[in-house]
DNA sequence: GCATGTTTTGCAAACGTTTGCGATTTGGGA
DNA sequence: TCCCAAATCGCAAACGTTTGCAAAACATGC
């Protein structure tokens, strides 16, 4: 019921407590026989090297911790999904840090700091940074997704949104339509902000006016009530850029609602390329 | 850029080691004259507890770790998100182990072990339960999520997924229904299984055959087609009941494709209660 | 003021590792 | 056989906490 510790299989293999840890830590030297007995007596007692131990001591725990807000758009789960994989294949996990729905949530950054984290990721797009800065001080590395910031020290990962808006424009323009449309969140977000000025520069270079429509709320609901007054209108938008899929799922369904055919009366671009 | 340790307050604030250590653990005795110097010294540092070190010594660290498929269903990621907030309102941390994708995976449970978690909690449906009896042995509290498994020491933890497929066939039923049909995995899961068989037995009991198709594979485009095999028989069932959400939006489609009102001519129930 | 009982306090030993350093072994050559 | 360098090994001190124990401080009632 005790757990087995590395004196134990030092005992059982006639060696001393830092040849079993030399065994265990690769690029430290151990003679062959050693290397057996120790590996035979830690098989036998079934040990596993404590890693909180191992982090005290190397102050390197291999563990990332994730701040996140709650998880409503699938994206983000695909978000988490992967780099939880990725982590997991350098030998490293991940620790998760709701920014629960009341509490302010910035706190999670400091957690990580309590369990000497590696690192911390910040994939919460809305939350205040108020801490990031005792963070770097404290010599932890602070990774901003989705969301750039001036703060020295954090490092920003995202999509070229604006691009990416502009892709999007110069495709549905290619395709043919005639009356550009945009559906976003009202610039809620920093990829929402991108996303719509990227798509709106090119429609304007094209010599060609657009629509906008933003969505209010979060929810499906939301978007397809947003996405049904966009379509409404006279004359009707026949190429649709969304801000997300999420809300491009709404819009199609919206759309089909209204008796329109895609990619027939209408085309549609969403941002994410879930599975859906 | 060293960080402020327990020693930096206690010299700060002029008591010992220990006093800062019962400040900071509840239900130790301190007087309020040091309570309040050792607060003062540690706001001034910036101190915060290493959960390294106190979980090395008290053998208890605040974290559970979740053993995980890769996120595809929308229910998982639900699931987890509960999760996580609900013990993060404790106090408590999530640690992620996801069973990548080749990777037996098996290993997640021991890798809780390496971190002294309090506990792991394993949702991955599909999963081998090899190294449990290792980690019961260990004292590691083992919870399975919505799996049902006869080992001694696992706790158990799911819906009454029976009973929702009686409840789904009755209300069927109820409704007016003629052709009871099913949409499941083929009894890929448990839960899948449990489903099926509470909503044939209802309907049996209602003296009512039903028709039944599997989904093969396991993303949207597989389910569409299952879904539409399904709807293009004669005599057309009129009330589905589909094993988990994610079928049920695809059958949903596959009506709408098919040209068939929803619930005019066709009731679908769906098992998950997804926001979407 | 004293005896007594209750808090509060500091010391030191744990918890399970890693790692610098000096001592010991090993393996070849001459 | 002997010598030297290189590889391996064990000792002990760290890492940052908690906690049993005994001493010290404090409060209480006479």
């Amino acid at each position: 019921m005790r757990r087995v510790t590395i004196k134990d299989v030092a005992r059982e293999a006639g060696v001393s407590a830092s040849a079993v840890s030399r065994v265990f830590t690769e690029g430290a030297s151990a003679s062959l026989k050693t290397r057996e007995k120790v590996m035979a007596a830690a098989d036998l007692l079934g040990y596993r090297p404590s890693l909180l131990a191992r982090g005290l001591v190397r102050n390197r725990t291999n563990l990332v911790t994730l701040v996140m807000g709650r998880m409503t758009d699938p994206f983000d789960a695909l978000f988490m999904d992967g780099l939880a994989e990725a982590l997991a294949a350098r030998g490293t996990r991940l620790m998760l840090s709701p920014a629960a729905a009341g509490t302010p949530g910035e706190e999670g950054m400091l957690q990580a700091l309590d369990y000497q984290s590696d690192a911390v990721v910040v994939s919460a797009g809305t939350m205040s940074l108020a801490h990031s800065e005792r963070c770097v001080r404290a010599g932890l590395p602070v990774i901003l997704a989705g969301r750039v910031v001036e703060t020295p020290g954090v490092d920003c990962v995202l999509a070229d949104n604006h691009d990416g808006g502009r892709q999007a424009a110069q495709l549905l323009l290619r395709t043919g339509c005639r009356h550009l449309a945009f559906l976003g969140q009202g610039g809620a977000t920093f990829s929402d902000r991108e996303r719509h000025d990227g798509f709106r520069a090119a429609a304007r270079t094209a010599d060609h006016a657009i629509v906008e429509q933003s969505v209010a709320g979060r929810d499906e609901a939301a978007a397809f009530a947003a996405a049904t007054a966009l379509l409404s209108r006279t004359p009707r938008p026949d190429g649709l850029f969304c801000s997300n899929d999420r809300i491009a799922i709404a819009a199609l369904e919206a759309s089909r609602a209204l008796g329109l055919g895609v990619p027939a009366d209408l085309a549609i671009i969403g941002f994410n390329n879930l599975p859906e």
